[in-house]
DNA sequence: ATTGACCTTATAGTAAACTTTAGGGTTTTT
DNA sequence: AAAAACCCTAAAGTTTACTATAAGGTCAAT
């Protein structure tokens, strides 16, 4: 019987200990079984909930907006597919409006960046500088 | 001689006294010079500064990062272009990474909402639970 | 002259997302 | 068997970026 203990998932997760726990706290992880000792076991499917939880932050969801991706795998049985549809759905539009915002603020830094030299001169006449400007 | 009070300050920066007075404390605004009454007297020169900052802010520059451009803005005869670029270059490798993370969520959610019934049953074999498991 | 809008400071509060500390127990390695 | 590495809880502390509160002083208008 193969487990995982927390600093092996926080080491194949790029987390830390603390973080695992605070994620249990706040009821993103569940509470896995543990040993005699009171250690938290863990299984694979752990690995992959956490590395969802990582991957979602770095896309800008927040801890809460995560807990409601989440709760679209958790309660699949007390949920019809119509509910589920309608979750996902919304949660399309807020990934659209990141994407949106976040292409925004690329275009504009690109643009800057493109026109700034970028070479050892001074910076007197630097773009991106006067760009900020106004 | 015509001047800035802290409000007028704010209604034409789209921020709040409170604000203004936080940035102040924070180094990002110089001490402006005072009324006999005690009063903020600010110039022209503080509502660009402070626009500075707000645009600086929704490029997606935390004020740390923003206290860099300033200070690259202040010595601009002593700094180069290139600090400057390669500052807003990090902020560009960060937006993109974030916008091709969002893409690939918003393309999984997309193909399977459309595969997805959206009916009445429950939602165990719902194809979007099963495509956000990785 | 008094109301109301504006300004002041200092201090405390808020929310999110951790991180650290204190004071233990357990497992593994030497 | 002792040291090193790992785990536990509870509670307090940290950081970011404000926001609010208390207890005033000032200024313009009626």
């Amino acid at each position: 019987m193969t487990y995982l203990r927390i600093g092996d998932l926080s080491k194949r997760t790029a987390t830390n200990n603390e973080t695992l726990r605070f994620y249990e706290s706040k009821g993103l992880i569940d509470e896995p079984r543990r040993s005699d000792a009171g250690y938290r076991l863990y299984t694979e499917e752990a690995v992959s909930r956490v590395n969802f939880i990582v991957r979602a932050k770095k896309m800008g969801f927040s801890l809460k907006e995560i807990m409601e991706l989440l709760s679209l795998r958790v309660d699949r049985e007390d949920r019809t597919c119509g509910e589920v549809k309608e979750l996902a759905e919304h949660k399309l539009i807020d990934i659209h409006e990141k994407i949106n915002e976040l292409m925004r603020m690329k275009e504009a830094l690109e643009q800057i960046t493109e026109a700034c030299c970028g070479g050892e001169e001074s910076a007197v006449h630097c773009t991106i500088l006067n760009a900020l400007d106004d």
